[in-house]
DNA sequence: GACCAGGCACATC
DNA sequence: GATGTGCATGGT
């Protein structure tokens, strides 16, 4: 499959028409940011905002504070994110990270450089790629694309990329295509996620689509040209 | 009741 | 390297 520059940019513009800007990522501080990042992994956001604003009423959103709690304790509080007892794991892990390299300090976090720390938090036992680079492109203003199951979905589904190709294969075509852009890193993966919330389900090809065109037929699963 | 949601680690072949 | 499985809540 080929990619191109000018359908990239034309599907980045016909969301963007359609919804706005984003002004992601919603949170309050960096910390927060990374915090949801953990815990919105294949979860309804809306689940993770209820567990958001549990730390939120328990006083307990800094990184101090959520390490000195008991895992138990922890667990409760985010349980209706889902999977709490593996995310209460994660997120110990990424506090543990946080206060021993960067005393606990996001601020710090983004003073190093993209590489080494984008390989720092993959790390972490519980942050893989998304994990990584929503933090480091939503919490810490650098330069990464999220690639999520959103972002396949509706770029096979336009015959931008295979389905199957890989996290890095994805994340390289937008960084060429769309060089270090950090604004629109930001606001190309929330209206990914947004259409693909609204129209790019995993069965049906909707045709009241911002991106359908008239001059695509639905092929096996995607839209192919006429 | 089935399906879906802004992944990841681990086991197995 | 590819494929399969467990993890869990809440909305539609």
């Amino acid at each position: 499959m080929k990619s191109n520059k000018r359908t990239l940019h034309e599907i980045y513009d016909k969301l963007y028409a359609f919804y706005g800007p984003q002004h992601w990522w919603p949170g309050d501080s960096p910390f927060e940011v990374a915090v949801g990042a953990i815990l919105t992994q294949n979860t309804n956001w809306s689940n993770v905002e209820k567990a958001i604003s549990n730390l939120k009423a328990a006083r307990v959103l800094t990184a101090r504070a959520l390490h000195r709690m008991p895992a138990a304790e922890l667990a409760l509080l985010i349980r209706p994110s889902g999977y709490f007892n593996i995310k209460t794991g994660r997120l110990k892990a990424f506090l543990a990270f946080i206060l021993t390299v960067y005393s606990g300090s996001m601020k710090r976090m983004g003073k190093g450089d993209t590489a080494s720390l984008r390989q720092e938090l993959l790390n972490v036992r519980g942050i893989g790629p998304e994990t990584a680079d929503s933090i480091l492109l939503y919490a810490l203003d650098k330069p990464m694309f999220v690639i999520d199951a959103y972002t396949k979905r509706v770029m096979s589904r336009h015959g931008i990329l295979d389905h199957g190709a890989s996290y890095d294969e994805y994340q390289q075509m937008f960084h060429e295509l769309l060089g270090n852009n950090i604004r629109m890193f930001n606001e190309y993966h929330a209206l990914l996620v947004m259409v693909g919330k609204d129209y790019c389900k995993p069965k049906p090809l909707c045709e009241d689509c911002p991106l359908y065109d008239r001059s695509w037929v639905i092929g096996h699963g995607s839209w192919v040209r006429k």
